[in-house]
DNA sequence: CCAAATTTTGACGCGCTCTTAACGCCCGCG
DNA sequence: CGCGGGCGTTAAGAGCGCGTCAAAATTTGG
């Protein structure tokens, strides 16, 4: 969830926002002048800052300026004035999008969208898939078994990133084969055998009795964590 | 220097826009259809793209879609188009500013600037890195190895910047090809040997074992601080 | 316009991975 | 009780990927 600071010496606008924003799911906290704005930003990290420039104590750049002493919070500026100075010194002091009154709904909203994109994309995934034995960081691609590394040969990854991004779920052998050797192996079962064997051989603790590579009989290959 | 790749189908905007960006010190690429744009952007990396919507060939969405497909390169869209729906259309197809003409130039320069230093901010935290053998300065772009200063070309740089700035995590042959060199290139795993050597005899203790910049057979790389 | 630095290209040998085949086991079925 | 299919295991040859070196082509800098 997405939470957003409405920052507007208007009631009306700053309403109007707030109801639109928490329609489409974000959390919405709201300012009427800059030192509240300043001071509801440091009291909880947002996401976003929707800023106006026109406040009755401090000038809007200012605004900006001080924020970002501190904290790097994407800052969408709204503004009447449509000269471009304004816009060159907001955007310089620090700021990441200008939109000028009147504003579509829809623009702003497309405009949050690519900023909340950005920022989103850079974090990275810390997804990292647990087992009793063995520990899979699917952003790393790294293996790790009681401590130690784990390398796998490319085709191995394959078969263990499928699984393991499927736990508890049926993987057929059709599916694997496709997925991994593309459509034109779809009956080479084979192939699966002496992989799954390979793959049991590096992380499961007893080989013999796979507990996290299951086999189902006539049908595929499960991953139990 | 930041590289920047302009489209637009009206040579005299194009001009215009050339002239001026390198008068503050971009380098520039020009395109004047969609799919010219998509073929300079492969062929070498960008900092930015500024697309015109109104290209003779294919949509400005669409262009802005398949460049999305496999790159994150930041896209600021200029339009003649007032509507708000295409403003979203772009926007979400994954644009990261828009801009309707008549523009100022100094308002797409400082949304150029605000564009830049969001992607370089993002990336501020760590500046310098260490390894038991060298040190790695990111922000001054300066290497050291037992107290000497190790010089790497602008090639070598890149891949050493990619990679120091992903510790532990695996960086696929493909990712460094199309991040390096553009995706034109992705087939061409003999530039990694050649330049993965030249690393590791400018950076370990024995480029023979390397011990940071280690090679997943048929996968990648990895560099372990 | 020349010289140096850098990038690109090609060739070679080695090691590893993939592929393939053979064999034994377990289980269900006739 | 014998048979066959599906599965696991192992081993060996073929082929590919990687590191290395060196030379050609291109770019950079003076």
């Amino acid at each position: 969830m997405n939470s957003i600071l409405v920052v507007d010496d208007d009631p009306h606008i700053v309403r109007a926002l707030a109801i639109t924003l928490k329609g489409h799911g974000y959390t919405v906290t709201t300012a009427m002048d800059g030192e509240s704005a300043l001071h509801a930003a440091a009291q909880r990290p947002v996401n976003v800052v929707i800023l106006d420039l026109g406040l009755p104590d401090i000038d809007g750049t200012t605004v900006i300026t001080r924020l970002r002493e501190w904290s790097a919070v994407p800052i969408l500026v709204l503004s009447a004035r449509h000269g471009s100075n304004d816009k060159v010194e907001a955007l310089d002091a620090g700021a990441d999008d200008y939109i000028t009154k009147p504003f579509g709904l829809d623009e702003l909203l497309a405009r949050l969208r690519a900023i909340l994109r950005r920022n989103t994309d850079s974090r990275e995934e810390t997804t990292t898939i647990e087992t009793s034995s063995f520990t899979v960081d699917l952003a790393k691609r790294q293996i790790t078994k009681s401590g130690q590394d784990v390398r796998m040969t490319p085709t191995e990854w394959n078969i263990l990133d499928i699984m393991v991004r499927n736990p508890d779920k049926l993987i057929t052998q059709q599916q694997l084969l496709t997925e991994v050797w593309g459509p034109a192996y779809a009956k080479e079962a084979n192939y699966l055998r002496v992989y799954m064997a390979q793959l049991r051989r590096k992380l499961e603790v007893e080989p013999g009795t796979p507990r996290h590579f299951i086999t189902e009989p006539g049908m595929g290959y499960r991953f139990v964590p």
